[in-house]
This record gives structure tokens, C-alpha cells and sequence, in this order.
DNA sequence: ACCGGGCCATGACATCTGTCATGACCCCGG
DNA sequence: CCGGGGTCATGACAGATGTCATGGCCCGGT
């Protein structure tokens, strides 16, 4: 048998991190070579331990997963990407792709089809959830403006126009046309609801 | 050596749940005899299977873990709960301890020590993460009343006043007075930031 | 029997929000 | 060079929201 396949973890989650790496140890041809808890030990922990496949999540401290994937990508162009995520979302699925992600699975996925994920993908194959996909081209890309996401994005946490307009050095009218733009394009009713469609669909 | 520990793992990621299978497979003294996808699913499978702990996430589609551990506790009283979840929220814990279970654990304390955990509890000790405890003192109990409490809940997914008073049959407003009740007590200045911090708080 | 507290409702008020029309500025592509 | 689109701003308006005072109902504790 060819040398084992080497192994980058990703999660911030010391648990589930450790946990992964327990069950993809198990596997004969799999050896993880490193662990890191945040986006921003991604590229050093690839440099110093060149592996051939990264396990990502998207959700995490510092950078995020995408983000990672990109700097890995330029960074060492011989390692793939392998996004393991919570949320379906498919904003996330699509932005994964152009960063240059070759695989994409959803942590609830079955545990026993991990180990061949990683291994496609380490084959250079795709590898990414059918229903997922489709759901990503419905979804489509994001219409807001880069603005727009600002805006909403600061909207997150529930604060007001005035609020919203300080932190982005703008006019309270400005702040409120640009809520009133991105309510329109997530068909909500109101602020929260596009807060919410927003997120769901992976565009902040 | 006596017999093996037998767990029973209930997450509905059905990657973090086998990965946290292989985790605990790992260790000689403990076994994992069922796993499940939902808190519905608890109770049936702990009394088929008589584990000696529950590992038990709190979010779970149908029955969270909470009402998961108190149901177990009735059910099968020999049975210890640990409860393994993602967010560590004051509330969660109080709640969670009052259900009757005996440990609490956040999934970013490191790998190694979950095993000790499940050691401790099997042995009757309480595992509580010490900062979080103290959090938990700080918070509080919820001085939210029933209604507010329903009220803020149908509030989450940014609905009108009119849509939450259809809702919970209520004119609307009855539902503005519960809701500026609750955005007093949250120290909020609006609906949003008051389910947020009543999320954060696990008061919901 | 009385009081307090949660619950429901009403009406009134000030403020915040969402919408729309309009106009300015800048930059890029045809 | 002109047009379109994104950005920022203003002003005005209707409707939603948050607050407050007030009153009725029911229940549990004193």
C-alpha cells in the first residue's frame, strides 16, 4: 500500500476536533498530522506539515473556513480542501467552491462516508451533497450590494438605525434605504427577517 | 478489570456522533451500546439498552436533551446523564442540573478529558466546567414569566406584533405589553436585541 | 377577607422603521 | 463622452413599535 494519506483538522471545537480525528485515525490509510482551532493556524499548520487533504469548518474564530481555503489554496497548491460544516447553507457551498474548495460535507452526514470523502477528494474528485447543490443553485447568488451586507451585517445584533449608522460612519436615512433594499431582495417583512433569510442562505 | 462502562450517545450531526463513538471506542473501559439522532429516540433506546451514562446534546430536533434528561431520569433512574453540548449558556446548565443530570459539558473543553468525565459520572461525582458555573450564578435565573417567555420565543424568527398575537391568540396589544416587559428585563433596547440576549442567557 | 402578582385588554402617545422620490457624486464600460 | 449602477444624502409620510396608565380577572398566600 502507497504512503498514508496526511491529514490537516480544522474546528474550533476541541471536541468534535478530537473526536474527528479519533474516527478518521482508525482508518488505515488516513493519518492526521495536525490540528489547529482556528482560521488563522490553517496556512502556517499546512506549511510546517504539508498535508494532502484539509479538514475545514466554516465556522470558526479568526478566519473562516473559506477564507482558509483560499490562503491554503496559494499557499500550497499540492493541498485540497475539504469543507465538514454544520450549516448547509448554500452561500456557503457556492463561496467554498470559488475558493477553491474540492469537497463540501455537512456534519450530519453518516460518520462512515467521511473517510471516503476524504479519500476522493484526495483523488482529486468532487465531492459534494446532490441535495445541497441543488439547493445552492435555487438559492442563486447574493443580490445584495456590498453595502447592503455591510448594513445588514451590522444589523445582526439588534441595533438601531442610529446605532447601525454610527458604526458605519453613515447618514440614519442612508442606513435606513439600504435596510429597506436588502428587506426587499430577501423578500422579508422587516429587519429581522432579513437578518434571518440573510444568514439561512449563506449571504453574510 | 470490571465490566465496561456502556454509553449511550444521542447528537442529531450524525458525523459528531460517530466521531465522539470512535473518541470513546477508543478507551478499553468504556463502550458505546446505542446511538440516536433525536431526544424522542432516548428514552426508548436507554430502556432497550440500559446504558450506565447518557451523553446527551441539548439541541436536538423533537425533545431537547433538558427534556430528554429528566425523562431518562424517570424512566431508567440508574442511569446518569452527561450533557455534551455546543453552547455553554447559563441557563442550559441550570436547567440542565435541575433535570436531574450529573455533568455538563461544552464541546470546546479539549478531547482527553471527556472520557474522565464519563468516568466521574458513571462513578456518581458531578463534572461541571468551573466558569461556567460561576456564569451561571451571575445569570440568574430567568425572571421572564411564562407569557413573556412565549411571547419573546414566537419574537425570534422576526415576526410582526400582528403575526405573534395571531400566533399565540392574543390582541396585539397584550403582545407589545409582554414584549416591552421582556426588552425591560433583558436590559434590551429593542425586540431583537432582547431575544438575543435572552437566547445568550438560555432563557428561551 | 385581603393583597400581590401574573395575565389580558384598551387607549393614547412618542418614537422608530420602512418606503418613496429625488438628487448628487464617483467609477466603469460601451 | 455618455449611461448605468452603486453609494450617500435629504425630506416626507404611513405604519409599526415601545411605553405608560388604567382596569378587570383569576389565583395563591397571609
Amino acid at each position: 500500500m502507497s504512503a498514508p494519506i496526511r491529514l490537516l483538522l480544522a474546528d474550533d471545537q476541541a471536541l468534535v476536533r478530537g473526536a474527528l480525528a479519533a474516527l478518521l485515525g482508525l482508518e488505515a490509510d488516513l493519518e492526521v498530522v495536525a490540528e489547529v482551532a482556528s482560521g488563522d493556524e490553517v496556512v502556517p499548520a499546512a506549511l510546517a506539515h504539508r498535508p494532502d487533504v484539509c479538514l475545514l469548518d466554516v465556522e470558526m474564530p479568526g478566519m473562516d473556513g473559506i477564507a482558509a481555503t483560499a490562503a491554503v489554496r496559494v499557499a500550497v497548491p499540492s493541498t485540497r480542501v475539504l469543507i465538514v460544516t454544520t450549516f448547509g447553507r448554500p452561500g456557503y457551498l457556492r463561496r467554498a467552491l470559488q475558493a477553491g474548495a474540492s469537497g463540501f460535507v455537512v456534519k450530519d452526514t453518516p460518520a462512515a462516508r467521511l473517510a471516503d470523502a476524504v479519500r476522493r477528494v484526495h483523488q482529486g474528485l468532487r465531492v459534494v451533497d446532490p441535495a445541497l447543490a441543488t439547493d445552492s443553485l435555487v438559492a442563486g447568488e447574493s443580490p445584495l450590494t456590498p453595502r447592503e451586507t455591510d448594513v445588514l451585517r451590522a444589523a445582526r445584533d439588534g441595533s438601531s438605525v442610529a446605532a447601525i449608522a454610527r458604526k458605519l460612519v453613515l447618514s440614519e436615512g442612508t442606513v435606513r434605504n439600504h435596510l429597506s433594499a436588502a428587506i426587499g431582495k430577501t423578500n422579508a417583512g422587516n429587519r429581522a427577517e432579513a437578518v434571518l433569510t440573510a444568514e439561512q442562505l449563506g449571504w453574510l
